[in-house]
DNA sequence: ATGGTGGATGCTCCA
């Protein structure tokens, strides 16, 4: 099994290089976010057309928005509400051999990492939290979880082109790192990425539109990640990050990542 | 210290 996650920024407007990313890559599943879209505006029939019929979305006007594009067909599945709001940020599914699949779009923060001066950063961290706080009452260890996403942290040294220069810099701060990881240790994720791409080997999966040359300053940061839990660990045969992806036409600030589980 | 770009929307918010 295959699965791909993006963070797209419009599915209307890189419909096409959706398709691209397909063809390219041949996911079972695209984990899709910052759709967008308003659902009943989503592009279900240029996903059917090439073969990936089945499609959950949930998405809203003009923000976030979270869609599973798949080649196979799934069940049950679920949009979940964080910190009493309704924003379009998690999707999930079972997909066959009881995997399930939790697609989420965890808030940016905003740039000033204070709760007491920054909501945004607040309710990125309470968001986090509660998300955890589920994963412990409603599943367990030994569960066949997938969780992937723009998780908008990137948490190790060598998931940002400059530690120390990141360090009071949202997505890669001390108390965001600690939040995720305690996520992470919860249900004792693995972080496939990591497990196939070891540290201190450097690994970004977006650049900002605002560099000069994205390429030569390279100054990126590992925010999309793919998690599994231990029952799925074995499986973990490859995983890729699409950097050329930045370089398209018309280009998303993210990239896609992949990882594959070789079930037999 | 600052501003840089891009998307959706509609005279601005978000990343």
């Amino acid at each position: 099994m295959r699965i791909t996650t993006w963070n797209i920024n419009s599915v209307r407007l890189r419909k096409e290089l959706a398709l691209e990313v397909l063809k390219q890559l041949k996911p079972d599943v695209l984990c899709l976010q910052e759709t967008k879209c308003p659902d009943a505006l989503f592009p279900f029939q240029a996903f059917r057309d090439i073969g990936y019929k089945y499609i959950a979305v949930n998405g809203m006007k003009g923000y976030n928005g979270v869609a599973l594009v798949s080649r196979i067909p799934f069940e049950s599945e679920s949009a979940l509400n964080w910190v009493k709001r309704t924003d379009s940020r998690h999707i999930s599914a079972i997909f066959p051999g009881d995997i399930e699949i939790h697609n989420f779009y965890v808030p940016a923060g905003g740039d000033e990492p204070d709760v007491k001066k920054n909501d945004k950063f607040a309710h990125k961290l309470d968001f986090i939290n509660e998300v955890k706080h589920w994963f412990s009452a409603n599943r367990k260890k030994s569960d066949r979880l997938v969780l992937v996403g723009d998780l908008n942290i990137a948490p190790l040294e060598s998931d940002v082109w400059s530690h120390k220069q990141l360090l009071k810099v949202v997505s890669h701060t001390p108390v965001e790192v600690l939040n995720i990881t305690q996520l992470q240790e919860e249900l004792d994720w693995i972080d496939t990425t990591r497990h196939v791409h070891p540290e201190p080997e450097k690994l970004f999966s977006w650049w900002s539109y605002r560099a000069r040359d994205w390429s030569t300053s390279d100054r990126g940061r590992r925010l999309d990640h793919i998690w599994v839990t231990s029952p799925l660990k074995p499986f973990i045969t490859n995983s890729s990050i699409l950097r050329e992806a930045r370089g398209w036409e018309k280009p998303s600030d993210h990239v896609p990542v992949t990882t594959e589980l070789q079930l037999h």
